[in-house]
DNA sequence: CGGGATCTTGACTGTCCTCAAGTGCTGTGG
DNA sequence: CCACAGCACTTGAGGACAGTCAAGATCCCG
């Protein structure tokens, strides 16, 4: 390794502990203030359609939920949780619209101003960058998801991945129906309904209201989701 | 729009024709000598595995697989064709191993050197952003494919991308078994198989060897992988 | 020409979808 | 407080599509 001072893509430092969002890792408290500055907080209700950011979204508070329309009829393609980033849109991006779930806060920002705070702030721009290789891992995730596992194993890793990504909550406040539930994992909403119910009656989750899921047994339902190294079966 | 000159994101310039690999859109011919002194250019035979980049890695020539493993046995995943960019790895990224597929030329980057690059040709830090988004818009079609299409969809949209990605040439030519295309499709080697053969025997593709496509009617192929606008069903 | 791998095809099975009926929440109005 | 309507959810029966298993055909190589 040479000592060259790369102001892009620099090695890592640690100035803050790691909580706070990804974007903002490595930030200090006086970064921090300059960006907050820049950006601004946008507040949204439950159900409100959310106008797309520019350039960076960051969702502070609440959830988001992003439907694409693909033959005729709009259907739910991605979650994006508190601390999260809204997977940005290239030249070629179909259209998908988004509408917040439950009251939400979005930390947003203006092209020209991101460039100018990612020049005083070069850490900023590597952020975004392993944010970017995260969202195309995620996706790369869903494509195995999709491709190659049963509904059962579907169910248990959207169920284990929400669970996971809102930081292991007693209750998991989906705001979902069966059917959105089902758009996600290419399935029809009695097969949600059906593989949630099993889940249930296995005593992995339960059930008591619509829209919330608890998570009783985790190791349970992470084995159910079939991405437990140790499953791999004997070539 | 203002006129504030932002050396990250700046708008779109036209200093090349956009013939050339899309990374390189919009750099001078001196920009362009620049890039190629400071890159590496290696090259690999048919079925040799491929040592991934740091950062960066433009296939100049012939094209690249990346299998993933899950579930203890390897499956391919995705492929790189060229004047197209590998996919970067994030912090997070599942493990995949690149082979070429024919003889192959890889032109790759040291981090270091990247940056290097991007600070005195900026308009290459927003060209690899752009890739970026492109990449993640690919993911999710395919997530499109996976979760919402049929096999004889799946098929006829693999072949039409690849035929569109590698120039609509006269016949395709693969380099990948049945069981690779299954792989990529979600789908096993036999049904792979009849999803081939049907294609053939409604003549929209011919298969005059192993290994080779040749798309006969590109307009029935694209029909038939449901990704029309006209085929929308009314709602 | 022969051997091995790849591909094709068929019969059967299983999973998930479709269609349909029924149940249980939730909010509203009497 | 109850009746009711509307909606989401559940459950079942049957069917379609893709997977599994197995046999046979074809190609490619030496």
């Amino acid at each position: 390794m040479n000592a060259i001072n790369h102001t892009w893509l620099e090695a890592d430092a640690k100035v803050l502990p790691a909580t706070g969002p990804a974007l903002f890792r490595g930030l200090s408290a006086q970064d921090m203030d300059t960006v907050y500055a820049a950006c601004q907080s946008e507040t949204y209700r439950d159900g409100q359609a959310v106008r797309r950011p520019d350039i960076l979204g960051l969702v502070e508070d609440g959830a988001l939920r992003e439907d694409m329309d693909s033959d005729g009829a709009p259907h739910l393609f991605s979650l994006t949780f508190r601390g999260e980033l809204l997977a940005p849109y290239g030249p070629r991006t179909r259209a998908t619209r988004l509408h917040a779930i439950g009251a939400t806060r979005l930390l947003t920002c203006e092209r020209s101003t991101f460039c100018d705070l990612s020049l005083s702030i070069p850490r900023l721009r590597l952020n975004l960058l392993n944010l970017l290789h995260d969202q195309l891992d995620a996706a790369r995730n869903w494509q195995l998801l999709l491709g190659r596992k049963t509904a059962a194993e579907r169910m248990a890793s959207l169920l284990y991945e929400v669970y996971e990504r809102q930081g292991f909550p007693d209750k998991i406040a989906f705001g979902l129906n069966r059917a959105e539930i089902g758009q996600m994992l290419g399935l029809t909403m009695e097969s949600a309904s059906r593989q949630l119910r099993a889940l249930e009656k296995a005593g992995i989750v339960s059930l008591p209201s619509r829209g919330t899921v608890c998570v009783v047994t985790p190791q349970r339902l992470l084995l159910a989701s079939g991405d437990l190294p140790e499953q791999r079966r004997v070539a």
